[in-house]
DNA sequence: CTGAAAGCGCTTACAG
DNA sequence: CTGAAAGCGCTTACAG
């Protein structure tokens, strides 16, 4: 491996000079920078990372770290986001350190890293209410961006859904067709999104002086096999029925429609479908049968400016001006009609 | 951050000692190590990772580089390989680097991270015939592990399957049912895993005295509208049809049956069906309808052999010692009926 | 059993 | 504009 040092002495400057030539220092004459980086070439001379860190205190390394092994359900989810963060940073000269665990430690993990002045920042995902590596993170002052945010904390830096405004979308575009029995199929209550899900649902209903009756809102997964279940206890026999569902994802909705298929049920004549959608690679929701009105985010969309608001955070930009929010696109196709009365 | 320095002058010992008594060296009193020990506790000190790469040499970390974001298809692949790695590398203590690229420069990427001594070690995945990484990394003895292998390439460490064996047990399943027209819808020919199984695939059929017709192997991509395509052309009108196809992935084998039942053909009374199934996410090949006869050999387990073998060819092992293939197993279920005559 | 010294490959004040 | 020196935090011969 060729040295600063071996580039020294082919040049006969001295190790400081060569540093500062290849490091484009205004203060080194223009043709000593050309000797020294021709040489340079020639050696195929590479700065060694590590050395570097070692006097820069930066890493050059930034890191995600999955508490366990995502779900078969989530695949798409962790494909979308993980390509995306891995390009995203490789185009800002960041190695990109993926770290999935097996479930047991996930903050013994992040201290560990931290501890080890392994990674220069974080991004850190589906946060939760309190949050304990938000708050290891932060009692270090160490950096990080989240993906999602828990409302009204101003204290990191983030990048969010406007996740009531996906539920104002879905109820007006309900409510504006005539439904008043709309249900919510949501998704596990732990994850802040769906809180605020759940205030802009009941937000946009109020808005539209609609009732909300509380047996119409499902928690559960993200996954197909929720959705039909959940699909299934709203339809049961007995039951006064919604006339129109929102589905937390493309997937819950992809269950409802095989659901609502199986009990003979008719999408949109009767029942109507609208479905939030990050645009994952399992389900193309303009391919389903009838094509899926949804609110659209592409979640592939998020890496550039996740991966932008954490370098910008490693470099000590203050986190009020790293806090980002934006609204999805309402995408109207065909799984809501006019309901008749 | 606490350093060395700081537990040595608070426990009054040298740099040297501390180090030494902290890495478990037996040079050193019991008495002096426990107190050591407590007072690095006490004062949380981990060594930092990155001075010590400097002096070892190594740098702790591995990485993964893939030329190009994944298609969208193959997102279960990427999801299977990439999790698994990165768990099995962190149970070694290593830390996994992902690289997405843009489809640009896999080879520059390569060539850099080798250059900076980043990284200790690579996982290269689907080879080539000739693949460029794979001679550089050769040309600089380089420690890396390929998932696969070029037939007969006893150069580096892999970890591979018996591609030739998948091919003849599909092909002994059919023939031992009595078929004697056998299509293969093959991947990519460019793969060696492919030539491998063609490979076995003619083996095969001349043991059992079948003749292959050309026009009924179709190389594509492993997707599941390469499937539907493949079985259309196979099935056009006015052709001799196969009685049987193989198929060389799950995916292509939904495509398949997909296709036969629109053209109103039944599976297995009128097409018999064999897969070799990577077990991925997104196709689960019992739940098929009919359950689908196939070649299994789960892609997830692919990762602890491969992070084992690049772990012991990292400390030197040489790679004679590290090439391991392993056997698909025979999951027969209802898609192969015996062809009466 | 313990410590002083050198060094890993770089960067960055500080002089000149 | 250029260079000698110190230092980032560790490890490892080498003495004693």
């Amino acid at each position: 491996m060729t040295t600063l040092r071996d580039v020294a002495k082919a040049t006969g400057f001295s190790a400081t000079t060569v540093s500062r030539a290849l490091r484009g220092f205004d203060d080194v004459t223009e043709e000593t920078r050309r000797r020294i980086e021709e040489v340079a070439r020639a050696l195929n001379y590479r700065p060694h990372q590590v050395a570097r860190k070692l006097v820069t205190g930066r890493s050059g390394m930034v890191g995600l770290i999955l508490a366990e092994p995502p779900k078969a359900f989530e695949h798409g989810h962790f494909f979308e986001l993980v390509a995306g963060l891995s390009m995203a940073f490789s185009a800002r000269g960041l190695d990109f350190v993926l770290h999935v665990g097996d479930g047991t430690d996930t903050l013994a993990t992040h201290e560990r890293l931290v501890a080890r002045g392994a990674l220069d920042g974080f991004v850190v995902t589906f946060p939760v209410a309190d949050d304990p590596r938000i708050e290891m993170l932060l009692a270090r002052d160490y950096p990080f961006v989240v993906h999602g945010h828990h409302r009204g904390d101003a204290r990191y830096a983030y990048f969010d859904d406007d996740n009531r405004d996906v539920s104002e979308q879905a109820v007006d575009v309900l409510a504006a067709a005539g439904h008043r029995r709309v249900a919510l199929i949501a998704g596990p209550a732990i994850w802040p999104s769906v809180a605020a899900r759940l205030e802009g649902f009941h937000a946009a209903m109020a808005r539209w002086q609609l009732p909300v009756d509380p047996s119409l809102i499902v928690h559960g997964d993200t996954s197909a096999a929720h959705g039909v279940e959940a699909c299934h206890s709203l339809l049961a026999p007995g039951r006064d029925r919604p006339t129109a569902v929102i589905c937390c994802n493309s997937l819950v909705a992809a269950g409802v429609y095989e659901t609502a298929r199986r009990r003979g049920l008719s999408v949109p004549r009767d029942l109507a479908v609208v479905a939030h959608d990050d645009v994952l690679p399992q389900v193309r929701t303009d391919a389903l049968d009838p094509p899926l009105t949804v609110t659209r985010l592409a979640l592939r969309d998020a890496a550039e400016p996740l991966a932008d608001l954490l370098v910008r955070r490693i470099a000590g930009e203050p986190v009020s001006t790293l806090q980002v929010t934006r609204k999805a696109e309402l995408v109207e196709r065909n799984s809501v009609s006019r309901l008749r009365d």
